[in-house]
DNA sequence: AAAACGGGGGC
DNA sequence: GCCCCAGTTTT
């Protein structure tokens, strides 16, 4: 790498942690991103999985109650809300968006359970637009890296949409959750396996970095 | 600004 | 046993 400009490392994560969304359904997409909250993706893979066996669309889902989802949706964590939650936007999709998931940001934030990292999620899988997901790994370490001194996601996501090119919004969501995970992670980064640690201000400095 | 929701996995 | 996890909503 010969410079540290923040598109340029940004490349070199995609590069080395891909993350390639198989699921680009819609509604899908939406559903197992609302599980994953504050939830770890493997405990969530089956509860997707089980939950579409048994209910596919917005209208089977729509019909039936939140109880009836507690036991499949169970292992992702606070259940009762995400699967009541999920029952009530089936049937906002159904009554009220023609069956189908809004492209639009706004329509997005309007469903329950449905903030700015769920929406973006949806919009660049499911959608192909432009969009950051700035969730806890990525505000985490673009603030380790020196890209950015922001205290919350959302000032995060307003200095990223300037700093990185839009054709890296989409691949960086998925890539910075992989990075984060298996290297820059909360506690104890493994900075020695770290494929950008020579632009890294923690790594570089790390008394004086951020957390 | 802080609390509440929550089972599963790492250490 | 304690802490964290592709957050969002309510108090």
């Amino acid at each position: 790498m010969k410079r540290c400009e923040p598109n340029e490392v940004a490349r070199t994560i995609i590069e080395h942690f891909p993350r390639e969304h198989h699921e680009k359904d819609p509604f899908k997409v939406l559903v197992s991103t609302i599980l994953s909250q504050r939830t770890r993706d493997e405990n969530t893979e089956l509860a997707s999985k089980r939950l579409f066996d048994r209910y596919s669309s917005p209208v089977s889902i729509a019909n039936a109650s939140p109880e009836d989802l507690y036991d499949l949706v169970k292992p992702a964590g606070m259940y009762k809300q995400k699967a009541g939650r999920i029952v009530a936007i089936a049937k906002l999709l159904v009554e009220r968006y023609d069956n189908k998931v809004p492209m639009e940001l706004s329509e997005l934030l309007k469903l329950p359970g449905v903030g700015r990292k769920t929406a973006n999620i949806v919009l660049s899988v499911s959608f192909g637009i432009p969009a950051l997901a700035v969730d806890t790994h990525v505000h985490r370490i673009s603030n380790r890296l020196g890209w950015v001194k922001t205290r919350t996601p959302d000032e995060t996501e307003h200095e990223l949409t300037k700093l990185l090119d839009e054709d890296l919004w989409g691949p960086i969501n998925g890539s910075m959750v992989e990075f984060g995970r298996r290297i820059c992670k909360p506690l104890k980064p493994l900075c020695g396996k770290c494929p950008v640690k020579e632009c890294c201000k923690l790594f570089l400095f790390p008394e004086t970095a951020e957390r």
